[in-house]
RNA sequence: GCGGGUGUAGCUCAGUUGGUUAGAGCACCUGGUUGUGGUCCAGGGGGCCGUGGGUUCGAGUCCCAUCACUCGCCCCA
């Protein structure tokens, strides 16, 4: 066991498991190609401000998850925790509210300085999609159908529950929250340590609480639906409809919140209890309020992320991978043509694969480690024929085919 | 930041109430096979027993600390 180990809470991704991300990253890709979605690469660290101003100063992810360094040149800058706040300052930045309704897809690596546990990691991976200018359920709805597509799209839907909430505008909001924090008020020690503080920074949060003792509470207080004005009700009431018509199930969880501070109206979760604590695979909701808090012009937004390593979980078997074809001189004399094959076969499609030392029955054996579908035998008879033994590696059955004809013969494989 | 569990070979793990040269399976290497892989047989290389300290005639084993991993809390994807 070696000392020298990867910094807590990253990982080194390869063979089974980076196929698994990049599986995910690329039906991604393909179904927001279909819904019109164009990627975006924002910058994997943003002036401090950019999200400390947007996620809200209360939020933990602002208050003890940042990976947060001064440059040489003084800078605050913050190595990004979510995806968001990104996209919203290139929105700005480059001037694109003349072009809304935008749609943009992204997917890279995320940081929080949290305790790593299953399904949490430092240095995590996200995919997600943000929907720009578009005010109305429509978007929301179509926000959530990508979601619920690529879910799809992985085979993992059947193991995954869509929650719903509405947290209303800004006016219902507000005035839910006051009511709740004076019930709240009247339990104040009864609740546990964590909703008291709770209580103070994000009373909605008290809601979804763990503890019995809060549960309780919590099941007779008054409810965020009872409170949603008519506008706020008639904008939910347009998402569900949406979605139904497109027989995408939903539960409603009243519960249901956020921790960050820029989100209103629609609020969503999609969970699974195959992962341990960290139920919730893909979340977002709508930010209508966020693009003009960070100082750009007053603009819609809905969209939702999703974390690559939660997903990759998740998935079955993956598919098989192309089996490759093996060139095997049997002797030195024949490395030069043997070579020359593989360089032909490679710019003529074919995986090839060719060992690097040792006799042919060494040889023989890295073919079949690297499960190639046939081996290419070049010896001192075929050298003379200008010929190659094609041999099946399943079946064991060999033939030989005349040099300037492999590729014909292999177009199976190609 | 707080709690529980676990650290022995590249991997998965065994290791008796503390007792001599620390084991297995898989993987790897060599040979049986100098033009034929997978299966089989024989052999081989690999261990600061996470790290530091303590108890003891003697520690992989007991105690303390520390680090790492892991599960959970908080929070979140």
């Amino acid at each position: 066991m070696s000392t020298l180990q990867p910094v807590r809470g990253t990982h080194d991704l390869m063979f089974d498991d980076i196929r698994r991300h990049r599986l995910v990253q690329s039906k991604f890709a393909a179904i927001a190609a279909r819904y019109g979605y164009s990627e975006i690469a924002t910058p994997i660290f943003e002036a401090t401000e950019v999200f400390a101003r947007t996620l809200g100063d209360t939020t933990d992810i602002v208050t003890k998850e940042m990976y947060t360094f001064d440059t040489k040149g003084g800078e605050s800058v913050t190595l990004r925790p979510e995806g968001t706040a990104g996209v919203a300052r290139a929105f700005i930045s480059e001037g694109l509210s003349q072009q809304v309704p935008l749609k943009f897809f992204y997917s890279g690596p995320m940081f929080r300085h949290e305790r790593p546990q299953k399904g949490r990691q430092r240095q995590f991976h996200q995919i997600g999609a943000e929907l720009l200018g578009v005010p109305t359920p429509q978007g929301d709805v179509e926000v959530i159908a990508l979601a619920d597509h690529i879910l799809k799209e992985l085979g993992i839907a059947g193991k995954i529950t869509l929650e719903m909430n509405s947290l209303g505008d800004l006016e219902s909001r507000l005035a839910y929250r006051q009511v709740l924090i004076d019930y709240l008020a009247g339990y104040k020690d009864k609740l546990s340590a964590d909703s008291r503080e709770r209580l103070d920074k994000n009373p909605l949060r008290v809601l979804d609480s763990k503890d019995p003792a809060d549960k309780e509470i919590v099941q007779s207080a008054p409810q965020f639906p009872d409170y949603l004005n008519q506008a706020s009700q008639d904008f939910f009431k347009g998402v569900q409809d949406g979605l139904s018509a497109l027989s995408i199930h939903f539960k409603l969880s009243p519960a249901l919140v956020r921790g960050i501070d820029y989100y209103s109206h629609t609020a969503f979760e999609f969970t699974t209890d195959a992962l341990g604590a960290q139920g919730t695979v893909l979340a977002g909701g709508r930010y209508d309020g966020l693009i003009k808090q960070m100082g750009g012009p007053q603009t819609a937004g809905i969209g939702w992320a999703a974390g690559v390593e939660r997903l990759a979980m998740l998935l079955g078997d993956l598919p098989p991978q192309s089996r490759p074809v093996a060139v095997i001189p049997v002797g030195e004399a024949e490395d030069a043509v043997a070579q020359k094959l593989v360089h032909r076969l490679r710019y003529n499609g074919f995986a090839v694969d060719i060992g690097y030392s040792g006799n042919m029955g060494k040889r023989m054996k890295r073919a079949n480690k690297v499960n190639a579908v046939v081996a290419l035998i070049i010896g001192e008879d075929e050298m003379k024929n200008g010929s190659v033994t094609v041999r099946q590696l399943d079946s064991g059955e060999q033939s030989t085919v005349a040099l300037a004809e492999v590729e014909a013969r292999l177009d199976l494989y190609r």
